[in-house]
DNA sequence: GGGAAGACTGTTTAAAATCACAGCCTTCAT
DNA sequence: ATGAAGGCTGTGATTTTAAACAGTCTTCCC
């Protein structure tokens, strides 16, 4: 990695919100003095320090020299979109991202952290079918009858969650697949995030 | 309607797909120059007097006195979501339009022209569920086999396609839900468009 | 055939926006 | 206790942009 991301301070956490709220709303990232005006500051260089102290941070890249030269990083564009995962490693380790997708994570709610692509036909009845994306949001924990995404030892699996005390079961949409009895006591399991949404491109 | 929208020239359409795609990829409209560049043009001015004629057909909103002060105007935002369809009345019409979703049309492909709430579970099988929106291309013609949207008479209706001579049978994916066998001869039939996706917020 | 609309070149001016310089105050770790 | 980093005020030079003015050439319509 050639730029370090260290982590933000809450104030120019503030300031890159704003900086993505801006163009979100307004198709066009601020000026300082836009920035200034929003936070109530009385000097451009107050913009100024922030915008290279984020830059430094590798929050946003500046252009120097042209007008409202703000952007955001491409990793902050577009949500991830996560193929077959390998066993063992993170379920958002860069080498899962298939692709980005420029699709507005509040589209969903809660918002979606990232898409994953379902394999296999385990969830059928539940409208989810083979290769369709589902947009997933990051938990730790679900209510019994969400559609949860779980890693179980090294497999990551969409299913329907019901928890009986330290039993977990992982109920298929589909007559033709068994549910997953887990107990937790004996086998690590651990739900990665809860079903918002769906998206299916047809061929 | 206070400003009349106006057909554009192919020009102005190339400078305003231009402007278009700048803000998605820069994230930020272009300068004057920045269109000069684009199109090779030795004046700002020859940018600067096509984005007034763009602006008088009400294509683009210029602001003045800011810099890349061009926004397109809030309808060219998003993809209009068509809830429940008015007997009688075009799809598009503007008292059908519920909402615009902020999604890249190009998201699908063919690209998407609008998004239909679709009701009821007559297209369950195919993993279309009662509330799911689906992503609708406009066209005309479809093929055997293709999800459309098709207008019998006053009413809508999502349904596979299946082309018999002049007899064209609309099929259901539930078994719970019969064929819909029309004579083009006698009953208008207009397909609106093609299924080209699917989106789903779970609540 | 005259006039309006479209598609430009070329030049200039003024405003908007970046960005450098010089400070002040606070917090926080060494 | 001292220096570094964060968070500001205030000022001004310089560049980028917007936008006005003055034309040329063509097409298309009445």
């Amino acid at each position: 990695m050639t730029t370090r991301s260290r982590s933000l301070t809450s104030r120019q956490q503030e300031i890159l919100d704003f900086i993505g709220q801006t163009i979100k709303h307004e198709s066009r990232p601020p000026t300082r003095l836009e920035v200034c005006a929003a936070f109530g500051f009385r000097s451009p260089n107050a913009a100024e320090t922030h915008l290279r102290a984020l830059a430094a941070k590798g929050a946003i890249l500046l252009e120097e020299g042209r007008a409202r030269g703000i952007r955001l990083p491409h990793a902050a564009q577009g949500l991830p979109l996560i193929g077959r995962v390998a066993a063992g490693s993170p379920l958002l380790a860069a080498e899962h991202v298939e692709a980005r997708c420029s699709i507005d994570p509040a589209l969903f709610s809660p918002p979606a952290d990232y898409l994953l692509r379902v394999r296999g036909m385990s969830m059928r009845d539940a409208g989810i079918l083979d290769g369709d994306l589902i947009a997933v949001h990051r938990a730790a924990e679900a209510r019994n009858g969400q559609i949860v995404v779980v890693r179980i030892e090294d497999d990551v699996t969409v299913k329907t969650l019901q928890r009986k005390g330290s039993t977990v079961e992982l109920l298929p949409a589909n007559p033709d697949y068994q549910t997953i009895v887990v107990d937790t006591r004996r086998t690590p399991l651990v739900i990665e995030g809860i079903m918002v949404g769906l998206i299916r491109k047809d061929s």
